[in-house]
DNA sequence: TGTTCAGTTGAGCATATGCTCAATTCTTGC
DNA sequence: GCAAGAATTGAGCATATGCTCAACTGAACA
């Protein structure tokens, strides 16, 4: 149909595609799925990426880095105990865990495919950095000494993990405002404000 | 080829089908993976199983009813304290880490599948239930109070889950050791056994 | 005006999937 | 031995998948 740019093209497909693998899951969105939603024919895809592989590792690529650009910009203004506080709660304002249901679902197909694999461990090394790094300037800000902020860093991601997983799963159990409650309880666990 | 009881056959299928799901992942593993598997013809499943979503749910049901038995098992003779620390290196022993590739893999599959929904739920709750009663025993052993088993039950779990994640997806970085140290000091945490 | 080439098409191939169903083989109780 | 019923088969259907390739279209430049 409607011509495009190569650029806008690509970018379109990149999109189209991260709204289907939203949909139907990273092992079961198809080629299909993609070409039908922006209309166009089956063979363009391989036009601009060489396989189905490729072209769903990238959108996972540029969407994670989009959400984690997007929260750095969000949290760039605030004090870094302030910054984690607000972390939690974006964690759960997160619209129907678009955010969540995306990583967890590439973390997970990541075993079974080198591309995401590559792409997934890149963006586990940058966000728990971002956490880390957040930790590092509370215990500073609060002079706090033995915090470990790398390890308190895994920690924390592994609870916000843990609990979307959680949250995806039970449905009326662990509820949005208990996973965020749940976080905060860990930051304050973190930074030794027990108590 | 050889016959068997139907409970026999049945209980090989659903071996077959857990192991499929683990080489192939849950939505890709197929039910020629299976009975090829056991030499079996392919209308043989939908004699025991409805549907190929039917058989897939009740195998991970089953398989993670086991492991949370032995995990029991191997826990009972154990003072709450000791069985938490006995828990967190249960967790790395995993042997290629199956255990927890299939957990993830399921929680993941759950949003897709409501009969996995419905069994990743009630396995969740259990999870929680039993991580949940060993921190309660724990506390009172230390004649501790202010502590929320409940809450510190979801952290600890979501601690697991998602440092299982991140030792599956980053390999080199966070290691068994790590993930198994990480929980430790989670439970420290939890139990206020801070300094 | 014509040429060039990036952008685009879609029929088609090889392969894979869940499930049905009529037909067969074995076992078991009489 | 023989019937009855359980266990088992596998060709076949409808559908889905990734990818190829020869052909087409249209915009930009000369």
């Amino acid at each position: 149909m409607a011509r495009m740019s190569g650029a806008d093209r690509r970018r379109q497909i990149l999109e189209a595609a991260t709204e289907a693998v939203l949909q139907r899951g990273l092992a079961q969105a198809a080629t299909r799925d993609v070409t039908q939603a922006i209309g166009v024919g089956s063979g363009l895809l391989h036009h601009y990426f060489q396989s189905w592989a490729e072209l769903r590792a990238e959108a996972v690529r540029l969407t994670v880095a989009q959400e984690v650009q997007e929260l750095k910009a969000l949290l760039s203004t605030l004090p870094a105990r302030a910054a984690l506080e607000r972390m939690a709660d974006w964690m759960v304002e997160d619209d129907d865990m678009r955010h969540w249901r995306l990583w967890l679902n590439a973390l997970d197909e990541a075993h079974r495919d080198p591309l995401l694999a590559e792409v997934m461990n890149a963006a586990m090394l940058e966000w728990h950095g971002l956490i880390a790094d957040l930790l590092r300037r509370a215990g500073a800000e609060q002079r706090r000494r033995s915090l470990d902020a790398e390890a308190a860093g895994w920690r924390l991601a592994a609870v916000m993990d843990g609990l979307a997983g959680a949250l995806l799963v039970t449905g009326s159990v662990v509820t949005p405002p208990m996973a965020r409650d749940a976080i905060k309880a860990q930051l304050r666990l973190e930074l030794g404000e027990t108590g």
